[in-house]
DNA sequence: CTGAAAGCGCTTACAG
DNA sequence: CTGAAAGCGCTTACAG
């Protein structure tokens, strides 16, 4: 018991040093750059850090040095599952790549306050992360504001967009792709009122709006855009405005698969049989839309291909911080399921009570 | 433009003393308690702060000083929404009561790894964590290993149960009100076969656990668990073991919301029909069992409150360290939905293809 | 009410 | 390969 019980305080390289009879600044070679150190006296540091439990201080070796030896990331949406399979691969290819710790920092933005931006993230936050000057920061989402985020750092983006000369680097689906195989699929089962929930929220909502309409125009079809951002709520929203349209759409596809959840839900409590008289799609391909009784038709992104791409280039950017710009777009595929089996039935279906 | 573009530095405390004709000390005094400063130089160092976009630094603050104004927030499990939830509501109540910043530090545990431990937290994300030294911890969810959380800290979980001796205070939902609530409203529709899904996975799930024996010792009920974590995976699993139970329980009472969707889902996938053949219900009332298409009956542990309550003991703590400790029970309510309503129906269904 | 000094735990040149 | 010194940006006594 060297320290008192309950003690916040650790063992300190000059503990290590006076233990190991060495100086602090051999001691801190050690932990940088072992090769440098002579055997003998390696080792005896080595075990006077062991005896002491002794882990370099964080804080310390931030401020000192140029940086900190972590992989900043922040989720923007604690809300979205999404996010979390992104997450955890990229953090199981950080991990494998060795030599990089790092840390998961989330902002949770506020869901009671509806009349917020979506994705804003927490300045107090990002001010503690730009003191901690990680290597690099991965981002897992679209933020309201990217001028909150942490400056002189390399940034890459999965499953957003970067705003337009920020010289961010992202890693997202392709949006374009995977519209397109949605309106194959919906057009296949004879659907051509085709409507879009979506469109805010930024960049990436906007995408699927803007690819949406691209498939609209190719096709010859009516643009049905319905606004709505991520979440279940906005997609009930926009799904109970689609609803009273007339003549009805006989399918939706939602900006991703909580929104289209909200569709669902809308229909749901409008008295619809689903997916008879309205077919569902989303994006994300999330565990929801597995779920028997959701069973939602969702382009797949290859969540886990995303993150693991955006790990892989962040560590080229530790490489070589000057390649880091431009966006990766990962071809998507489809899974079809329950929620857009049916052909297109009554476009009006006999009124029931709402 | 002072600073290279780009460049990661900001002001220092320096550079204000410096613009304001000050000493550091002053400025840093001007920070801390302005009341001691003359208001002349107050407002020159304000004024120089402000011109040069001043922000104290935080990693030196807290080397530098007994530790950082803020609260840590641990948020255990990012793939249970229950979770948003109560972070939400306590970084509102913390927020409102001014003065205490606070960090949201994330651990992601690996969903892939099926053999692991829940609710394993990441020892760099600690280890930093303790380094930042908090005013206090709030911990949402349910940790592996206390152990691995940092020392010297007033911890308080959310959601989650301390272990026994560990001076860990918590505010959580009672698991026997929660339960009896559930056994009432079942054997009320005729439930006389009731399985309980869950136990694994540390505090919460055994207290359940234990509540459901205790409810159903009562009743003279025979015990009927299916062991399990929290996901909906987990829920699967378990349910899928439990649909080959002769004779079959009627119903079912999952550890939480995920492992009841689990639950459905086994049974959807068996061929049920639900609710009719086999009733179900679970824990947390989460946005997920109010959407239509689950309509999960479940206990609500009056999230927001939780989160309230949690942030209330934190802010109390900070006043009087030795008065944290002991837990604090909430007292739930029944949200009663469709997965519940119909009576038991034959226990011997007519088989069908899985 | 104010200023010079020491120190938080580490890293980084820079001499030996 | 090693050690004394300066410094990261701040706070905290302590003397004026």
């Amino acid at each position: 018991m060297d320290k008192p019980a309950g003690s916040a305080s650790r063992a300190t390289i000059r503990d290590v040093a006076a233990q190991a009879g060495v100086s602090k600044s051999l001691v801190s070679l050690a932990f940088k750059d072992a090769s440098r150190v002579g055997e003998a006296r390696l080792r005896r540091i080595r075990e006077a850090a062991e005896e002491l439990g002794y882990q370099p201080n964080f804080l310390a070796r931030s401020l000192a040095a140029e940086g900190s030896p972590f992989i900043g990331i922040v989720v923007v949406d604690l809300r979205n599952p999404l996010f979390a399979d992104i997450a955890d691969a990229a953090r199981a290819e950080l991990d494998a790549q060795g030599q990089y710790g790092l840390i998961t920092s989330a902002s949770v933005p506020g869901v009671a306050d509806e009349g917020e931006r979506y994705g804003r993230v927490d300045d107090r936050v990002m001010t503690m992360l730009q003191d901690l000057r990680p290597r690099a920061l991965l981002v897992i989402g679209t933020v309201a504001d990217a001028s909150a985020l942490p400056r002189g750092v390399p940034i890459v983006y999965a499953s957003a967009a970067p705003e337009a000369g920020s010289g961010h680097a992202s890693v997202r689906v392709d949006d374009r792709a995977g519209m397109e195989l949605l309106f194959e699929h919906l057009m296949e089962r004879g659907h051509r009122r085709i409507a879009f929930v979506g469109g805010e929220g930024g960049g990436v909502s906007r995408s699927r709006r803007e690819a949406y309409a691209a498939s609209c125009r190719a096709r010859g079809l009516e643009e049905l855009v319905f606004p709505a951002s991520y979440s279940e709520r906005e997609g009930a929203d926009a799904g109970a405005r689609l609803l009273r349209t007339e003549p009805r759409p006989t399918a939706v596809i939602a900006v991703n698969d909580l929104a289209a959840l909200g569709v669902q839900s809308a229909a749901e409590r409008a008295g619809l049989e689903l997916p008879r008289e309205l077919a569902v799609a989303g994006f994300d391909n999330t565990y929801l839309a597995g779920l028997p009784r959701i069973s939602l038709t969702s382009v797949d992104p290859c969540n886990a291909e995303i993150g693991r791409l955006a790990a892989r280039r962040i560590l080229a950017a530790l490489q070589d911080p000057t390649a880091l710009g431009g966006d990766e777009l990962v071809r998507p595929g489809l899974v079809v399921r329950a929620s857009t089996q049916a052909a297109p039935g009554g476009a009006q279906p006999a009124s029931r009570a709402v």
